[in-house]
DNA sequence: GGATTGACGTGTC
DNA sequence: AGACACGCCAATC
């Protein structure tokens, strides 16, 4: 089974804890992609396709902007999400991001 | 197999 | 502070 660079990605954010969010670019670093942060973001594109749900809200840009809300089903549905976790989101931020931060360098 | 595309990132104007 | 530009790199057309 070739597992792509999607597949990886998709580990990745399943393995994000509840409650914490993470960045495309932290993401691609731990898969070894370095700077192919977009190719996180392109995988999460095939993230409702994978079979196990991806918990793609909890993922984010660097600057803590909920950029890839418009893909979900509903645009609302990311904030929410991750307001029922507990975190902040103001005008489409995350507020304190540094703090739910979540680093799959450090906690893998 | 070249061209296009992206849910990004960082820097510059 | 906000807008714009370029770079990265793999998948898809």
């Amino acid at each position: 089974m070739e597992q792509s660079f999607y597949d990886q990605v998709f580990e990745v954010v399943r393995l994000i804890p509840k409650g914490r969010v993470t960045s495309y670019g932290a993401i691609a670093k731990s898969l070894g992609a370095g700077g192919s942060a977009r190719m996180v973001g392109y995988a999460m594109s095939n993230a409702p396709l994978a079979h196990p749900p991806i918990p793609a809200h909890r993922v984010v840009n660097s600057a803590g902007l909920l950029t890839g809300k418009f893909h979900f089903k509903t645009p609302d549905l990311m904030q929410e999400l991750l307001e029922k976790e507990g975190i902040v989101v103001k005008g489409d931020k995350i507020q304190n991001f540094k703090k739910y931060f979540w680093d799959p360098l450090i906690e893998i």
